[in-house]
DNA sequence: TCCTAAAATTGACTTAAGTCAATCTTTCTG
DNA sequence: CAGAAAGATTGACTTAAGTCAATTTTAGGA
């Protein structure tokens, strides 16, 4: 168990280059917090006192609605890091988190974590880094829930999830249909029409959490420009 | 001119707390450009070798669908860093920057920078607090486009505006308005169209480039809540 | 000041995608 | 294994907001 974490902490790409009394001392500072499915982090608005890190677990950032329809931000897994931005601007959290599955987070108070900063640059670094590919994610968000239809967004997703898992032509969905709408801005009736007229063109193959990309270019052209119509 | 500059630099929040000689190396690493009206900046996507400081002047960072329709991201003023995500990740510019107005801009050549950034921490913390806050920006604006209709975009929008002068009741728009339809994800048409109908309800008042904030309060509700036609 | 080009507005029409409600299916749990 | 609950699908309908085209207004340069 402690050697789970230590292990963990070394191998976080966030931690990069440091030594073993480095480590050492981030272990020291942080507290481990286990939650079960669907149990809140932390929520929109809420004073952050600091940041934490995914252990093992499944966890989802979103923004959610008065009227209850949420938008995903983020999926995370083991070894991302959340709530770094109430750390250093603003200290209120910008959004929700809620487990997704049973996890075990590491949780970093503020200040400690922001003297380990001061002292190590390449810590800094990593965290810019880390900052500068949300940002990047996020350009990619809104460009596409602002300047793409539903169908585009869609095929888009499936193209970047069959990218992270080394360009596989089936991909196992390992989320719910309806965290996949609220993933790409939308509901999930309208998923599952467009899914099935998606299947229909013979894009895709779907069978419940398995979607095969059939026809990869189609999928590719329909994603940057097009429209499912014009198939 | 040359003071001018390096005066800049120093009332940059970035930059604050750095001592005469590191604000004269700053300014060494650092090489001035000129943009003209409209003029692009750099394009999604490609290669950055630094990043850029506002000096005098206005520009917009903005994404671009294929069929041209635009969504602007931000809106910078003088002090204000663009392009900084290519330094720190990625390397390529994350979306496009055109000069709105004619203006001049301090470029910043990315290993120089890094170095600098290595040698003082505190930059370091300021620059982790820019992306913090461009983070946060980023989740109201998710969240914005995603689970609000036009009428409640604009709404929030003009609130922020009047919020960052002070809280005027009188807004005049630095902007054109094809630009705030982009802005709030939307296009002119439908932007003329919700302003007038938010005059006839005596939400605001329209003259041109000014706006009254007539109503602010259901202004404020309309923006985190209800439906234009629920008024 | 006039005149042209850009910006903004208005109307008629289309459409993507949301709502509501009914069913079907899968997946757990008792 | 059954039955309930959650998840997913389908149909009928509504609607916000986009498109296209025609004016009107504004503003900057000759």
């Amino acid at each position: 168990m402690e050697m789970d974490v230590k292990q963990l902490i070394a191998n976080v790409l966030f931690f990069k280059g440091l030594s073993e009394e480095e480590l050492d001392g981030i272990h020291r500072i942080a507290s481990e917090r286990t939650y079960h499915r669907n149990q809140m982090i932390f929520s929109d608005g809420e004073d952050g006192a600091g940041f934490f890190l995914l252990v093992t677990g499944k966890i989802k950032v979103f923004k959610m609605s008065p009227e209850g329809k949420e938008q995903i931000l983020h999926i995370l897994g083991p070894g991302e890091p959340v709530g770094q931005v109430a750390v250093f601007a603003g200290a209120s959290f910008p959004a929700n988190a809620q487990a997704i599955t049973k996890s075990r987070l590491l949780f970093f108070p503020r200040q400690a974590f922001v003297d380990l900063i001061q002292a190590r640059p390449s810590l800094a670094l990593n965290m810019l880094a880390i900052l500068s590919n949300r940002l990047r994610e996020f350009t990619v968000q809104i460009e596409n829930i602002s300047l793409k239809e539903v169908p585009a967004r869609l095929a888009s997703y499936l193209i970047y999830l069959s990218d992270e898992q080394q360009g596989a032509e089936c991909l196992q969905l390992n989320i719910s249909k309806a965290q996949l709408a609220s993933i790409i801005g939308t509901i999930p009736e309208t998923l599952s029409r467009i899914l099935s007229r998606m299947s229909t063109k013979n894009l895709i193959g779907v069978n419940g959490r398995e979607i095969q990309l059939t026809d990869r270019d189609n999928l590719a052209a329909l994603a940057e420009h097009g429209r499912l119509g014009d198939l």
